[in-house]
DNA sequence: TTGACTTCGTTGCAGCCGCAACGATATTTC
DNA sequence: GAAATATCGTTGCGGCTGCAACGAAGTCAA
C-alpha cells in the first residue's frame, strides 16, 4: 500500500481519469478473468486454448462446418481458424475434408476422438457457467441484457 | 441465412452448448467490441495502441510511476509495459529516468508532448464513457454491479 | 464458351504477447 | 560487513495474431 500516485504531474491540466473506473478496461479485466479462469481449466487436462476452444465447441454445436460457417458465427479472423483448424486436425481431433458440393469449401467435423475429448469438456463449460450464473444471483439477467445491448450497438451482428 | 448448423454431429452425444449465450464468450465480445470503438479513435489520430493507451492513462493519472507501478494497477505483463514505455520514449512522449532514491526503479511520466497528447485524447475516452454510460442507460448501473462481482470473485485484486 | 468478378481458405510478413532467465540493485540475515 | 535472498526491469524465445496478397474454385454475363 504505499508508491501512491501523487496525481500532480499536469498539474491539472487534464480531468482525473481513473482507468479502473472505465467500463471499457473494466469489461477488458472481467472477461479476462472469466476466460483465463476456465481456460486453465481445459488447458491443464487437454493443452486446448482459447482459440481451439472455440472452433472445437463451435464443431460440437454444429456437427459440420466450413471455415467461413465458424467465422460467422465466432468473432475470429479466418487466418486464425484456418490455422487452428490446422492444428486441430494434427493433434487428430478434427477432420477435415473437402466439400464436394463446393471444392472451395472445407468441410469440418469432429473426429471420434475429438467428440470423446468435448464429452468430457462440454460439461466444464456448462457446469462453470452454471458457476457465473450462481455467484452473480438476480445480477447475471442484469449482465445478460447490458451485455446484450452493448453487442447490438457496436456492432455484434453483421458489419 | 443459410448453412445452417445441422446438430447431429454427436448424434446428442454431448449436450446442446451455443457458444453466443455462453457468457465468457459474450464478455469478451463485448470487450473487444467496446476496445476496437474507442481504440479506432485514438489510433487514427494519433497511432496509440490499446496497451500504448493504458500506460498513457496511468501516467497521466498517476503523474509518475514505475513499472511495477503500472503493473499493479494494469493488468499487463511487465514485459509488455516495459517494450511499451519504451517505444514511448522514442516517441518522446513519456520520460524514462532512474529513480535515484532506489536504482532498480524508473521513473517515467509524460513528457511536454506526452502531456498535450493527452489533452487531446482524455476527453475522447471521457465523452467515450459518457456514451455507453447514455446508451445503457438504466442498465449501466447493473452492469457495473456485475462486473465488480465477477472482478471480485475472480481476483481482480492481487493474486 | 469465355472472360470478368466473387468467394473461400492458405500463407508470408510484421508485430505483439507471455514466460522464463538474467544482470543489476536493495534488503535481510547472521 | 558479507553472503544469501528478494525486487525491478530487460531481453531472448516461441507462439499467436491480424492484415494483405494470393491461387483455386465457383458464379455471372454476354
Amino acid at each position: 500500500m504505499n508508491e501512491q500516485a501523487d496525481k500532480t504531474g499536469g498539474g491539472g491540466r487534464y480531468p482525473a481519469f481513473d482507468l479502473a473506473h472505465f467500463t471499457p478496461y473494466r469489461m477488458a479485466l472481467a472477461a479476462q478473468l472469466l476466460s483465463e479462469t476456465l481456460a486453465a481449466q481445459y488447458r491443464e487436462r487437454y493443452g486446448i486454448s482459447v482459440a481451439d476452444w472455440r472452433v472445437l465447441v463451435h464443431l460440437a454445436y454444429a456437427g459440420k462446418a466450413s471455415v467461413r460457417d465458424i467465422q460467422n458465427r465466432v468473432v475470429m479472423d479466418k487466418s486464425t481458424i484456418s490455422r487452428t483448424v490446422s492444428r486441430l486436425e494434427e493433434r487428430g481431433v478434427v477432420s477435415k475434408r473437402e466439400n464436394p458440393k463446393d471444392r472451395r469449401l472445407l468441410l469440418l467435423s469432429l473426429t471420434e476422438a475429438g467428440e470423446a475429448m468435448m464429452t468430457d469438456v462440454l460439461p466444464m463449460a456448462t457446469s462453470f457457467q452454471a458457476r457465473i450464473q450462481a455467484e452473480l444471483g438476480p445480477q447475471f439477467a442484469a449482465l445478460e441484457a447490458a451485455l446484450q445491448s452493448l453487442i447490438d450497438a457496436y456492432g455484434g451482428g453483421e458489419p
